[in-house]
DNA sequence: GGCTCATGTAAAAGCCGTTCACATGAGCTG
DNA sequence: CAGCTCATGTGAACGGCTTTTACATGAGCC
C-alpha cells in the first residue's frame, strides 16, 4: 500500500498538507450521515485529525465550507446532466427523460451534495460564484427544454422554453425532495421515485402535444392524444 | 389596553401561565426570521421571558418543539386545502387549481410552518402523530385527484388517482420550495410562482386528456388537444 | 543557512442544549 | 382557611460548538 497522508491521524507532522480537501471530504461524509444541520465544523476537524481552529485557515466559517460543497455539487451536477443530455442523442425526448433520471440519481446517490445545494438554507444571493454554478447547471435543463420546445407540434402555440425548463426542474426537485433519498425515505410510495417522475414528465410532455408513446426517431406532432394505448403509468390492467 | 400576560417580561409571577403557547409562538417568529436551523431553544425562552430550562417542562427537547409546530402546520394546511377544494365546487378542475394556489399561498404566507413541515430534517418515522397529520393533509389532495380521475375522458386509460395526487404534490412542493417564499426568494423568475404552477398543472391535466381551456361546467373528454387556442402560459404573442 | 509566511495549535470567550437539585405557588382536600 | 402536592419555573453546571487571538512550526525560497 502506498499511503502517505491517509485519513484519521496516522503519520503527520505539524502541517497536514491537504487539509482543505480532507475537510471537504469529511464534511461530505458527515452531511450524508447527519444532514447539513447536524454537520459540525469541529467534527470535520476531528475527522481530519486537526484542532478545531485549523479549518479557519481554509474557510471563513462553517457556512463557507457548506457553500464550497454546494458549489462542487453544482459542478458535478452540471457535468452529470450534460452527460445525460448528450446533446439530445439519440432523440430529443429520450435524452430529455434521461436528464430527469440523472437528476434523481444524483439526489439519491449524492444526498450530501444535494442537501448542501438545496436544503442548507444558505442565502443564495450571498455567494455569487455559487449562484453562477447553479445557473450553469440549470442552463443544461434549459438548453434541453429549448430543443424540445423547437419540436413542439406545429399548429399549437409554442411553449416558452424557459417555462418548460422551470416546470421540469420543479417536478424533479419536488419528487427528489419529497420521496427521493433512499436511506431516509420520507414517505411510502406505490412506485419508485424514478417511475413517478418519468410518468409525470411524460404526461406533461403529452400535455404540450408531444407524442410520447413511441420512442424511435425524433418527436413529432400528434393530433390525437395517445389513442387507446396504455398511459405512461403502465398498463391499466 | 387590557393585557395581563403579554409578551417580553412585563408583569408575571413565578409561573408564566401560558408558556407552552408562548414558546410555540416565539418559535414561529424565530423560524420565519432565521429558518428552522437558525432557531434556538434558548432564544424562544428568552422571548417568552423565562429561563433557558423552562421549555423543558413542555417539550422533551428542541426537536419536539419543532415537531409540534410542524404538526400544527399540517393541521392548518389540511384545513386550508379542504376549504380551497370546497368539495369540488363549482367544478372539479377549477377547484383543483384552487387547491394548487392554496398550497403556494400557504408556503408563502406561513414560511415558518412550511419549513418546519418540510425542511426541518426531522425523521418522519419518529413521530407517528406528526406523520398522521401529514397523511391527513395529503388525503385532501388525494381525494381531489380521485374526483378528477373519475372524470378522465373515456376511451383513454384512467390514470391512478394516487399517482395523480403524488404528481400534483411534487409539482406544488417543487415550485414552492424552489421559488416559493417571497421574503428570501431563491431565484429570479420570469413569472410568479403561482402562474408557473398553474401552467404546469394545466399542461399536466391536458396530458391526461382533460380539456382545460374552458372552465364552465365539469371537465369532459377531449379528442383534440386544445386546437389553436393559446396555451396555459398566456398568449404566444 | 536563514527568513518568511502559510498553516497549525492552545486557550479562551460566548453561545447552546440539556440536566438536576431546588424554589414557588395554584389548586385541591379537609 | 391551613396545609399538602405537584406542575411549573429557576440557577448552576457540564459538555460541546463556533469563532478569535496570540503563538508555534516548518516548507519553500533566497
Amino acid at each position: 500500500m502506498s499511503w502517505r497522508k491517509d485519513q484519521g491521524r496516522a503519520e503527520r507532522g505539524y502541517h497536514h498538507g491537504n487539509l482543505k480537501e480532507a475537510l471537504l471530504q469529511a464534511a461530505l461524509d458527515l452531511i450524508s450521515k447527519k444532514g447539513p444541520a447536524g454537520f459540525t465544523f469541529a467534527d470535520a476537524a476531528r475527522m481530519a485529525g486537526v484542532s478545531p481552529a485549523a479549518p479557519y485557515r481554509h474557510f471563513r466559517d462553517r457556512d463557507e465550507l457548506i457553500a464550497s460543497i454546494a458549489q462542487r455539487g453544482f459542478e458535478q451536477f452540471e457535468s452529470l446532466l450534460t452527460q445525460a443530455w448528450d446533446d439530445g442523442r439519440p432523440d430529443t425526448v429520450t435524452a430529455f427523460e434521461r436528464v430527469g433520471k440523472a437528476y434523481l440519481a444524483f439526489a439519491r446517490e449524492e444526498p450530501a451534495f444535494y442537501s448542501a445545494m438545496f436544503e442548507s438554507g444558505l442565502p443564495p444571493d450571498a455567494n455569487p460564484t455559487l449562484m453562477a454554478a447553479s445557473e450553469r447547471a440549470f442552463a443544461i435543463i434549459r438548453a434541453a427544454a429549448e430543443r424540445l420546445a423547437a419540436l413542439a407540434p406545429p399548429g399549437m402555440p409554442r411553449p416558452p422554453a424557459m417555462m418548460m425548463a422551470l416546470h421540469i426542474w420543479s417536478m424533479s426537485h419536488g419528487v427528489a425532495s419529497l420521496f427521493g433519498r433512499g436511506d431516509a425515505a420520507r414517505r411510502k410510495l406505490p412506485m419508485s421515485p424514478e417511475d413517478l417522475l418519468e410518468a409525470e414528465v411524460l404526461i406533461y410532455l403529452r400535455g404540450l402535444g408531444f407524442r410520447t408513446d413511441q420512442r424511435p426517431g425524433t418527436a413529432t406532432a400528434d393530433d390525437k392524444p395517445a389513442g387507446e394505448k396504455a398511459g405512461p403509468w403502465g398498463k391499466p390492467k
